[in-house]
This record gives C-alpha cells, structure tokens and sequence, in this order.
DNA sequence: GCCAACGTTGGC
DNA sequence: GCCAACGTTGGC
C-alpha cells in the first residue's frame, strides 16, 4: 500500500530526515486513533510514504519514504517530559504505537495548491474538505500521478 | 491571528 | 448514550 504522512517541518523536515542515522526516523507522537490503527493495523515494510510538509509555509510533498519496521510502542507516552506524554497509557498495555520511516529519496516540493489544481489527485483524501489526519492512504492511481508530477 | 472542521471529554 | 464544551489541526 501506499501512504501520505503529514510532519511540520520544524518537528522534523524531509533535511531532517535525510540527515537522521540511516536515514531512518521512528514516527512518534501520533495521537490519534484512525491514523494509529493504520500503522499498527494495515502499514507493512516497504510500503512506499509521501512525506508531506505541514503547518508551514509552503505545505506540500517534499520527498518519498517507505516504511521499514512495523509498529511497536511509542517511548514517548511513558515519558512524563515528553510533550506526547499520556498518563492514561502504560508499558503494560501501550496505547501509541508507530513504525519507523527512512527516506527514498528527496523531491522537489509538490506544493498543496499545485495538488489542489491536478484533476489526477482530486480523489486524495489530504484534498478533502475538513482533512485534518495525519496519516491517510494514498491509492496506487494516486500514487501514479504523484510520481509522473515530481519527474525522475 | 483567524477560523472551519473535527476529535475528545465529561456531565447528565 | 447523548451532546455541549473544549482543544487541536492546519491552511490561509
């Protein structure tokens, strides 16, 4: 399957990524029930990641990943001085799981409004009014569109 | 900074 | 289980 996942480039950017040890970063700090259910539920290694740019100035794709470890619990609910604590979970039965991504490659920036305006990605649900979640499933026609429009 | 959209919380 | 209040997301 494919993917697109929201992260604000001040928490970590497609340069942040590149510039992580293996390339490879652990997707923590996902609170939120749909887009956690997809990591731990339907994500499997080598599934192919839009690494979508949010929460700045120029929103948009910025580069390509894939997933490369399947979910397992996220460290930052147990930490108190975490800004992801979560009193209410425990090492015990762990709410927050997540997988860990390393990148393909980086892309020029597919801006939102460019997205916006190819009838080919109309049907991509970060396009859908009110889209607020972090993690959505990018169909293979989708996923198509996206690669002919960022070129080689 | 604004605000629409949506998820979560908690009283009842 | 309902639903109002509140908090968060994220583009603009």
């Amino acid at each position: 399957m494919h993917w697109l996942m929201k992260s604000e480039p001040t928490e970590c950017s497609i340069d942040d990524l590149a510039s992580a040890p293996a390339q490879t970063v652990p997707w923590v700090g996902v609170r939120n029930y749909q887009a956690r259910n997809f990591m731990r539920d339907e994500m499997r290694v080598g599934d192919g990641v839009l690494f979508y740019h949010s929460s700045c100035a120029e929103p948009g794709v910025a580069g390509l990943a894939e997933v490369v470890r399947p979910a397992y619990p996220d460290a930052t609910q147990f930490d108190p001085h975490s800004p992801y604590f979560d009193p209410k979970s425990s090492p015990a039965a762990p709410r927050w799981v997540h997988v860990d991504v390393k990148l393909v490659r980086k892309t020029r920036l597919l801006a939102l409004s460019e997205m916006r305006s190819t009838p080919a990605l109309a049907s991509m649900q970060l396009l859908k009014r009110g889209n607020r979640l972090s993690i959505t499933p990018v169909s293979a026609a989708e996923w198509r569109a996206v690669l002919a429009l960022l070129g080689p």
